[in-house]
RNA sequence: GGGCGUUUAGCUCAGCUGGUUAGAGCGCUUGCCUCACAUGCAAGAGGUCACUGGUUCGAGUCCAGUAACGCCCA
């Protein structure tokens, strides 16, 4: 053992410990070590990432997850890494060569990859130091990155085996086109958020008719009347049955437009009838597609307006939206505006506007691949926990819709399709090909855009492991066992995992994902970098601890529900390890071995009393509770478990129970109390671990438990005893029970004491009248232990005891308990307040009482809920029956 | 508009398969620097379980409806 500080320093002990467990090679898992694998992959992070509140519970989780699987001599694996994040690093770095006056056109392609390649080695490992602060066990020597050559490799091969199958196409569609980071994004990527917007209505002349006849359309999105090439309405919308053989003249543009019919328009919205705008809006360019009419584009790549606006030529599109509604105005054309909510998206990495867009994409057909990935979830052979998003999963991949895969950026895996300009053939290739395969050419092409991240992404949990390659890791750790995740994240990456495990590999990636909540402030909102309500997880290790950053979140986060932060938040954890820290230095004060004897300690049955075993119990109770809560994901059952158990149990009653025993002479009981201690503890902290893995190290470091495993890293999870092997130490449920109605004795004397306002050190002398022969017995014994925790100078058991005067006196579980105190007793108030415990027992009895007369209640309900009432009845007649008998020597001495 | 969720103590939340007397942490009140710990100890107060109806011997828990709030999708 070495000597505990006074106060424990977290701040070294946290980065002591974790290079130690990193130079042992503990998070460190060796296929042919062999065993039964336990594999975690990391929602690899974005490169570009600092870490938040939401990696903090996320990693935390995974942590705790890995830790205990690893306790549990599982082969685990828990595999780290970053995604290279295409869009978000390319705009960090272009905004970097912003500052040196610079556009990427500037430097070129080649010269810009290089540029982000350093700006990857100079900043790219922020996040994975600062899970390492965390506590995080990671293999890290396993740690990728979705760009290097063995990801890239895998991501090659899936494009063209799906390119081969016919499921990667290339086409012209409405894509979400963000006009700042100048590329596609995917449906998902497009964030759809309520904005206060307008409603205009615009009118459109009627070609050839009367003087001023038109038509009125309402739209949010004037500018892309320019785009216009028909207008529409609804086929049993009667009003505009005359108007279907005639044309309409788009306004300012002069141009003409049919009229069209189609069941899309909605009657009641606006005026019924709607502009078609075929390049700009996915509706629009369905409806054209159904009639046959032609796109117009009238944008640019950067959200300005291009030939094809007239004299809008070169505006920015909100420049142009004002303009033209200034336009129209003038002319007479705009008949009104209203306010109209409508949800807008917006590029989930820079905010702008998205604006859709007909542009050439590529695209993965997804009902092929969602088909058995539905599957697999129906089938129960993936599990969400929570289990309602299982529902959420499966409508989404019920409806789902092509995947846009291709981004007009730099950085990214490039889509390896090749185009001929010789023959015009056009194919996909896993290498870096020099000739036509068609023509024999060289003048080759290779597509120009990059692939979507996420394209990389959901290969992760096999590429990781070596991917298209048979590797024996990939069969080892593949599948994994979990996934842990936000609920953000589901249709952008995991069904996306599932699609692919099931596609590449035949198989599931993971039996379970766990689904946690999403990290808020307290007043609810989301954290957030530009709300400027985000508390830094390293702020908070820096001032309490990462075990306390650890502890808090756990403890505070309901299974998969919305965490609500504030800073006081992580007293919790941190209040929780200084009062083990202080429990294990009272007992090291009391230790004189190096090396406690504490994980078979020979606990001679005969020489432990009923709080031993009363402790012995709650542990064995407390270690299923772990286990079970571990199992079920019911991250919070665990943490309160350890909690309740350490605090209360432990310190609350087993130390103070402790304290006469170790500092007394009596040397077997001392020692037999210290074993039970150090047995107690050792296995305790072995439950806390993986919530607070630091302290937990320094303690079982300290307290010299090292003899038994040298890290509790790898320390096994402890076991819960089988009911007889408890029986063997004289573990029953009759010594359970009565040392928690002993408890139940002194806080029932305690309040008495607070009642009559004695002083903390005043001792009493106490008289207890015990229910029944076992009780008495056992009072007997521990006579001298309760009077410590009381300040009784003496207790004296009788089971006749009669009071001789009027004396404060209570009811409690064991039996009745008088205390004589010197000066007067009011009676009065000590019978009205005995009166209106009795109102309450006879109450509870009345209700009990009508339970028991229902025949129905005793014919129908369960045999031990009967019996459950009726020991129930018995116990509330007597207490009903000694408080009657306190009334009544109360009134006869009063 | 469709779907999902939430509503329990002043606050944040547990309460799982319906079954004693509805729990915890924080906060609050009172008393304590008691020989592990004031980041602490002891005691206490605080609840029409959102509302309405139903099922049941029995409902915080199941069902239907209502209201408020939140999230996702369109």
């Amino acid at each position: 053992m070495t000597e505990l500080n006074k106060t424990y320093d977290p701040k070294q002990v946290e980065d002591k410990w974790y290079a130690w467990w990193m130079e042992r090679g503990y998070f460190h898992s060796d296929a042919s070590r062999g065993g039964k694998p336990y594999c975690i992959v990391i929602p690899p992070p974005n490169v570009t990432g600092i870490l938040h509140m939401g990696h903090a519970l996320n990693n935390t989780l995974q942590d705790v997850l890995v830790r205990w699987r690893r306790m549990q001599g599982f082969n685990t694996v828990w595999v780290p890494g970053t995604d290279h994040a295409g869009i978000a690093t390319q705009n960090v770095v272009e905004r970097e060569l912003q500052k040196e006056g610079k556009t990427r056109d500037d430097l070129g392609r080649e010269a810009f990859l290089q540029r982000v390649w350093e700006w990857r080695e100079q900043y790219g490992q922020t996040i994975i130091n600062q899970l390492k602060k965390l506590g995080a066990s990671c293999d890290w020597e396993r740690e990728r990155f979705t760009m290097d050559e063995g990801l890239s490799r895998a991501v090659t091969e899936v494009f063209v085996r799906l390119y081969e199958k016919g499921l990667i196409y290339r086409g012209h569609y409405i894509i979400n086109w963000c006009p700042r980071c100048q590329t596609a994004l995917s449906d998902e990527e497009s964030e759809h958020r309520p904005v206060d917007g307008k409603l205009y209505y615009i009118r459109y002349p009627v070609k050839g008719g009367k003087r001023r006849e038109h038509v009125v359309v309402a739209t949010t999105r004037p500018e892309t009347m320019l785009g216009d090439t028909a207008v529409a309405v609804n086929p049993r919308d009667e009003r505009y049955h005359p108007l279907l053989k005639k044309t309409v003249v788009l306004p300012i543009l002069n141009r003409e437009l049919t009229v069209v019919q189609d069941d899309f328009v909605d009657p009641e919205f606006g005026t019924g009838i709607v502009k078609v705008t075929p390049a700009h809006d996915p509706n629009d360019f369905e409806i054209g597609q159904r009639h046959k009419l032609p796109s117009l584009n009238v944008m640019n790549d950067d959200g300005t307006m291009n030939e094809d606006a007239g004299p809008y030529k070169g505006m920015d599109r909100f420049t142009c939206r004002d303009r033209l509604l200034k336009d129209l105005q003038e002319a007479g054309l705009l008949e009104k505006i209203e306010p109209h909510e409508h949800a807008i998206g917006h590029c989930y990495r820079c905010e702008s506007v998205v604006e859709p867009r007909l542009s050439p994409q590529w695209f993965v057909r997804m009902k092929p691949l969602a088909r058995p990935a539905l599957e697999v979830v129906n089938e129960d052979r993936i599990e969400f926990v929570p289990e309602r998003w299982t529902k959420v999963y499966q409508e989404w991949m019920e409806n789902i819709r092509d995947w846009c895969i291709s981004r007009q950026i730099w950085w990214g895996h490039r889509i390896p399709v090749f185009y001929c300009d010789a023959c015009g053939h056009e194919w996909a290739d896993r290498h870096s090909p020099e000739r036509c395969p068609s023509c024999g050419a060289d003048k080759i092409r290779q597509d120009e855009d990059v692939l979507d991240t996420w394209f990389s992404s959901w290969l992760w949990p096999f590429s990781v492991f070596g991917w298209p390659d048979e590797s024996e890791d990939l069969k080892f750790y593949y599948p994994g066992d979990t996934l842990v995740t936000a609920s953000e994240i589901i249709f952008f990456w995991v069904a996306r995992m599932i699609m692919a495990g099931l596609e590449c590999r035949e198989d599931i990636p993971f039996r379970h994902v766990y689904i946690h909540g999403t990290v808020r402030d307290d007043v609810g909102q989301k954290m957030s970098k530009s709300l400027g309500n985000s508390i830094d997880p390293l702020t908070i290790i820096d001032k309490y601890s990462a075990d306390a950053l650890r502890f808090s979140l756990i403890m505070i986060t309901a299974t998969g529900s919305d965490v609500f932060l504030s800073d006081e938040k992580f007293e919790i954890g941190r209040n929780f390890g200084t009062k083990i820290w202080n429990a294990a230095r009272y007992m090291q004060m009391h230790s004189s071995e190096t090396s406690p004897d504490f994980d078979a300690p020979e606990l001679n049955a005969k020489l432990l009393g009923a709080d031993d075993r009363h402790i012995l119990a709650k542990l064995h109770e407390t270690i299923a509770l772990c286990t079970d809560s571990l199992e079920r994901f019911r991250f919070n059952d665990l943490a309160h478990g350890v909690y309740e158990f350490l605090w209360h149990q432990f310190c609350d009653w087993y130390v103070e129970y402790s304290k006469p025993i170790l500092y007394g002479d009596d040397q077997p009981r001392r020692e037999q109390v210290l074993k039970v201690m150090h047995y107690v503890f050792s296995n305790a902290l072995r439950l806390l671990h993986p919530l607070m893995p630091f302290v937990t190290e320094e303690l079982w470091q300290g307290m010299g438990y090292r003899a038994r495993a040298e890290s509790i890293m790898v320390a096994p999870w402890p076991q819960e005893k089988e009911a007889e092997e408890l029986e063997a130490w004289g573990v029953t449920a009759q010594v359970v029970s009565y040392v928690d109605a002993k408890h139940d004795l002194i806080r029932v004397v305690r309040n008495m004491r607070a009642d009559y306002g004695l002083q903390p050190k005043q001792e009493i002398e106490l008289f207890i009248r015990p229910t029944n022969e076992r009780y008495a017995k056992r009072l007997g014994v521990d006579r001298h232990s309760i009077a410590g925790l009381l300040r009784a100078r003496e207790i004296i058991v009788d089971r006749n005891f009669k009071p001789p005067r009027a004396m404060p006196s209570a009811v409690s579980q064991l039996g009745g308990v008088y205390m004589p105190v010197e000066g007067i007793v009011d009676a009065e108030a000590e019978i009205k307040k005995l009166k209106a415990q009795m109102e309450k027992v006879n109450t509870d009895l009345e209700r009990t009482t009508r339970k028991l007369g229902n025949m129905d209640f005793i014919n129908k309900a369960p045999r031990e809920v009967v019996a459950q009432q009726e020991d129930r009845k018995k116990q509330l007649l007597e207490k009903s029956e000694k408080l009657q008998k306190l009334i009544e020597t109360l009134s006869e001495h009063g």
